[in-house]
DNA sequence: CGGAAGGCTATACAGCCGTATAGTTTCTTG
DNA sequence: CAAGAAACTATACGGCTGTATAGCCTTCCG
């Protein structure tokens, strides 16, 4: 991870050349008003004219594509390439950046949108997220599971889906404080979650051996990982 | 419920006014393309002129708004008003029906879209959630929660949210046969959370009591509610 | 110094959007 | 039947979008 000094891509906007401002300009917009942000407005919040997207990025559509490209190396370059973390460290961690508020609601906004930005960033989530039950299985603090790889994508997937919903449906959260919405959410979810982690929901086991029985074949592995006591 | 033939909200298209034609033919469009769809494109595929629009409804705004009534109203119809059940049982009954699709699609549309119905359909379920949770912990088949209305809330938006980010993030499924996406989705699902439902995720209870400890009160309830072992 | 190259701007264009207006048809009703 | 109301259409308007074109102005290099 970086120092606690501002990581590399923030300086002074006037260091940078009209072409970086005008695609982090991009990012700012689209993060703020989503991908349907004009090029003049973006082209105003750079200080440039109009025209210098056409010059520069051809369109509108290969400016996105390099927001696509720069939002997700701040990504990389901010979560570390081979450190394993739990989804809810790294959305948590990365929630709370000052200067990462914009690009992680573009990730969010990629996410809603379909964009390959969006995709990618959750299926990164969910590798690492499988690496890390993994290392936690052998350390002995979580079960193994009959299907590593679906409760991997499971558990991103309710995470990451639960914080969506909820960020779009409540129009009271600006989106420009994203750190605090997302720790609010997470403060709220906490005890539900921790209950459902540690205790389950069910009281017996009659629900999940009802659905091995009738299922040929699990996914993956054995079915008796966890014998009836 | 309704019986196995077509619930009345569907009829030969001929029989309805011009103007419910125009307002099933925006529901569908909505549903299909989005509500970024235009004024145009929903006369045509009524059979209609445009002006209709504005002659019947006054503007897209109030179109969209009696669309939001009438998809609410259709999903009530066939839910059923004191009907609780839970949320997998609901979308998946919901998903199956045919002539439902492009009402569902709508909601989770305005789901995306922060919209009125997408927050109502929500809070429904998380109220429904919350009652059908009620009657399996009285009948002893789910456990107590510490924060029941919490943990309907949670499992709610979680649920469906992961829905979402999948539906969303996967270009080969077509909108068209939501019923079968969804039923893909939750059959890959199935393992993965009815093993979280039934044996948790951690092998131990200190994650939870380390919770319990700090917080200084709970949501709702008494804080002992599973004795430890 | 001079000229070419490229950063940059101003302006125009075609297309779509939602909306507005005027006019025509169809139905209803006295 | 006739007259008025309602349903419906055709067309136009202003505004926004992304894109294209022509030209200015700085900068760099011979």
């Amino acid at each position: 991870m970086q120092s606690a000094a501002s990581p590399q891509w923030v300086r002074s906007p006037d260091d940078l050349t009209a072409r970086a401002r005008l695609r982090d300009a991009a990012i700012d917009c689209f993060a703020q008003r989503g991908f349907a942000a004009s090029v003049r407005e973006i082209a105003q919040r750079a200080g440039v004219s109009q025209g210098l997207i056409r010059h520069h990025f051809g369109g509108k559509d290969n400016l996105r594509a390099e927001c696509d490209e720069e939002v997700f190396r701040r990504f990389r370059e901010i979560k570390g390439e081979g450190l394993a973390m739990s989804p809810g460290q790294a959305i948590g961690m990365l929630s709370q950046l000052e200067e990462f508020g914009p690009t992680f609601v573009y990730i969010l906004r990629s996410v809603l949108d379909g964009g390959v930005v969006g995709r990618a960033f959750v299926e990164h989530l969910i590798v690492d997220t499988e690496l890390f039950m993994e290392q936690a299985v052998r350390a002995g603090t979580v079960r193994e599971s009959r299907d590593p790889s679906g409760r991997a994508r499971y558990l991103v997937t309710s995470a990451l889906g639960s914080m969506l919903v909820q960020l779009t449906l409540s129009p009271e959260i600006d989106l420009s404080d994203v750190g605090n919405a997302i720790q609010r959410l997470t403060g709220a979810f906490a005890l539900p979650s921790l209950e459902l982690f540690t205790e389950g929901l069910f009281v017996d086991r009659s629900m999940l051996d009802q659905y091995l029985m009738q299922i040929p074949d699990p996914p993956a592995a054995g079915r008796d990982i966890h014998p009836p006591a």
